[in-house]
DNA sequence: TCAGGCGATTTAGACGATTCAACTGGGGTC
DNA sequence: GACCCCAGTTGAATCGTCTAAATCGCCTGA
């Protein structure tokens, strides 16, 4: 026995589809009586609307997609929780796709989303500058870059990267290192690059620090680590005393390389990691780290994306900006250690 | 400017819908030369299937939800990765919730499901005896339990903790320990009591090995580690020499803990750990963890419900059990480490 | 020349919910 | 008694796609 429709609701109820409908979506303009009934018989029959009849009279879906690039990385999970939030308030659903860093599964993901007829669409992108998004909006379907900022035409919530990688240099600097390296990379990526340059600067206005490079090719525990050894193995004298690192994933393996070379953190090298996931707080020697306002970026993403939907046509694309915290901990603080 | 639909294709290009929908459906049974025309004039609209229109002509959505405790978890993101694959091969889109281990969100996932006419939904449950997942299936939309042992009318894929605890403890054991701990929790929680089940069980049939239990409230990496300084702070003589810790992420904050005190891994203290997350390989002392083959589990359950999908009426629900696997790493592999 | 056949295409409903103009009937007003 | 009002309800049209049945040419073989 197939799930029954507002047809038979109907028909058990003695009243028509219309009054049905009335009673589901203005339940105020039905008689008490008459909801009693319904309501009765939707009970009885366990009738279940149907979504797509909805979204097909109503041209749009009630979803949203939300295509982040690892839904494993807390940062994306927290960042997703921001944007159901608001999702919810609004009776909208969120559909959480991982593109997994890969191009071709983000262009699979952002089709079906396109033949779903979804709302909008939230992303961090494998690359802003994609044609496909822009022409995405065209064909009707609005766009939010999240993590990213956006040049032309679309709308965008990210964080300030370059102010991220000033406040770890600053702090590093100021607690007395004059010999900082930066790991990271590929420094192609938007994110890196942006907190490189950050640091860069606030080295070169200092004046008297010497600041290095370290390229990865993948920001994992394995490549931190694998630096942490190669630092480690330098003598003494011409180490770097401080690391800031691009992500947390690298700094923890950083910090496994320095335990495993006998090095003490903070003493013998200060670290400062970026995203302040759980497991930074969590780690041997806990991590200083960049934090990064997951969640309240989701949420701007979602209500920028409404405000879009609503306003329709005299909408102004806009690119929200925020500002990243510095959480000191044990891993940067001479002080706390003693 | 709408997006376009399957009728203004055909107008322009001088055919009826129903040419165009064979185009998309059949397209062998239309003439080359109509195709050209057909396939010109989809491109030129930028026409884009309109999902909605499809599923509620065909009653069914080529929708499977898939509901999952944590997709933080890098076992249910490997899952999940099982599911899409095979869902891929039959144009299946896999759509993924996060329960975050809260029944209501579980609940509010599975009435947008239900109300999405998905195909089917894949589900590692809060609580396996829900009776609204039973109703679900009454209701038409098959259920299949994911790392979850079903007993009555349903579907259900998982792996066979009690073996999990059995390969630990055998190993530990062989490997000459004598004090052993077991620490996980709650005990209530299925899989934790049956990876208990599986090590006390073979501590009492070799006989003269003590095993103690340490229950914790979350298993997670802090109150990981809290047990393990508790432990270390116990004198040598009565202190176990190895511990079993029913995940990895305890096992990881136990491995910290030992550090912390100064114990040596895996000569003061062999520790095996559960999941075999990406993390217990890369950890400072790589970890020996029980591996589940979560992609598997993903797509076997992704199987039964396809087969149950198609073969409808008689269907019979079959419950798949998968083995564990131990990987030994250095945290309990004296020989390695010399 | 015509029946039959075949490939290609068209036509005409569904599918289920929503919406809106049209209707009903009871009550009040003049 | 004629009129209007209004809350409550109805019925039909609509959204975009699919499918089964009907139709159209056109060719072949008798």
């Amino acid at each position: 026995m197939a799930t029954p429709s507002i047809k038979e609701v109907a028909q058990r109820a003695g009243v028509s589809v219309g009054t049905v409908s009335n009673f589901l979506n203005r339940p105020g303009i039905v008689a008490p009586e008459t909801r009693q009934r319904v309501q009765d018989s939707i009970k009885a029959l366990g009738f279940v609307r149907n979504e797509a009849a909805r979204h097909l009279r109503a041209g749009r879906s009630r979803t949203v997609g939300l295509v982040v690039l690892d839904v494993t990385n807390p940062f994306f999970t927290d960042l997703a929780e921001g944007a159901e939030a608001l999702a919810y308030e609004h009776d909208t659903v969120v559909m959480l796709c991982n593109s997994k860093t890969d191009p071709v599964r983000e262009g699979h993901h952002l089709d079906q989303l396109e033949q779903q007829r979804v709302m909008g669409i939230l992303i961090t992108p494998f690359d802003s500058t994609d044609p496909r998004l822009t022409a995405l909006v065209d064909r009707g379907t609005p766009v939010v870059l999240v993590d990213r900022t956006a040049d032309r035409g679309l709308c965008s919530v990210s964080v300030d990267d370059q102010l991220g990688g000033r406040l770890a240099g600053k702090h590093l600097i100021e607690s007395g290192h004059r010999r900082i390296a930066f790991i990271g990379g590929p420094f192609t990526m938007q994110q890196v690059a942006d907190r490189k340059a950050g640091i860069t600067a606030i080295v070169e206005e200092t004046g008297d620090v010497d600041l290095q490079h370290y390229e990865v090719d993948v920001m994992g525990v394995v490549e931190g680590r694998a630096i942490g050894e190669q630092l480690a193995a330098l003598p003494a004298r011409s180490r770097p005393t401080a690391a800031f690192l691009a992500n947390d994933l690298l700094a923890l393996g950083f910090l496994q390389g320095m335990a495993v070379a006998g090095l003490r953190v903070p003493r013998d090298m200060a670290i400062v990691g970026y995203d302040d996931i759980d497991f930074a707080r969590a780690a041997a020697v806990p991590l200083s780290s960049v934090r990064q306002p997951a969640e309240l970026l989701g949420r701007s993403a979602m209500e920028l994306l409404q405000e879009e939907v609503e306003s329709a046509e005299r909408h102004r694309h806009r690119q929200v900006i925020f500002q990243p915290d510095l959480i000191v901990r044990d891993s940067s603080d001479f002080k706390r250690r003693r």
